[in-house]
DNA sequence: TGACCTTATTCGCCTATGCGGATATATTAG
DNA sequence: CTAATATATCCGCATAGGCGAATAAGGTCA
């Protein structure tokens, strides 16, 4: 019932919830998620260490950047509570808000987070 | 969604789940819950103020004795999250002998917690 | 009332964990 | 190699919350 407890604590916390209903959205990476929850750098890694570290997400090196993705383990219990929490977090006010800055920010980009290749490092000035 | 990570903290402590396990098969006081758990009496009313300021469960007095059972808030991902937490928390290892426990505790005792009302205060030295 | 029981709360103490700034690491381009 | 970018980790600090012993509070009975 430990590893239960641990799992729960995962979700514990109002930051890594709003990562968790991001994720169920798709990939993200950490550029992305820092823009749309506008918290530094160190809080999301942070934070993302943590949901790795339970079992929460998986993680994905692309180049210089780390996708980040759900992933319920093996137990029941884990893959009903992914279920649950990906079926009621997103329709609060927060989870509404985050989703609209997801999507305003697929808008402007190209895949591949941030510019497109030719322009990486032409970033004037 | 500040709200939900307040209700994922109550389910984040071993203690406080393999009480919610017991609460699940019916009403117990203070001290049935002691005996199970094997815990000092603060630690256990602790625990319950806990649960009880978070919504899950609901107290009851009965004489010199406090009854607690399950109660599930309004909202729907609280109801939904009890009900995952019934069906999962008692198969384990901890949660199976913490109901053996307590079917050994319900074998061997009156209702209305401890000795029948003749003998509460005739415990011979 | 006083004796006794059950439960709640208070008290230090200690660990876990949150935070953001600073620094380390890893990758890529040139 | 250096420079630049993205991410991870470390740092000191603050707060939340766990623990058990001790004390307070509330109820029952004679």
């Amino acid at each position: 019932m430990k590893k239960t407890a641990q799992m729960f604590k995962a979700l514990a916390d109002e930051t890594r919830l709003r990562i968790i209903a991001l994720l169920a959205e798709g990939e993200l990476c950490v550029c992305d998620l820092m823009a749309i929850l506008d918290l530094p750098q160190s809080t999301v890694s942070r934070h993302l260490a943590y949901l790795r570290h339970a079992g929460w997400v998986d993680d994905r090196r692309q180049g210089i950047w780390m996708y980040y993705r759900l992933n319920a383990r093996e137990e029941p219990i884990f893959r009903d509570l992914l279920l649950l929490v990906r079926a009621h977090l997103p329709t609060g006010t927060q989870g509404e808000k985050d989703r609209q800055a997801l999507a305003g920010l697929r808008a402007e980009r190209k895949p591949d987070c941030g510019q497109p290749e030719n322009t990486i490092l032409e970033m004037g000035d």
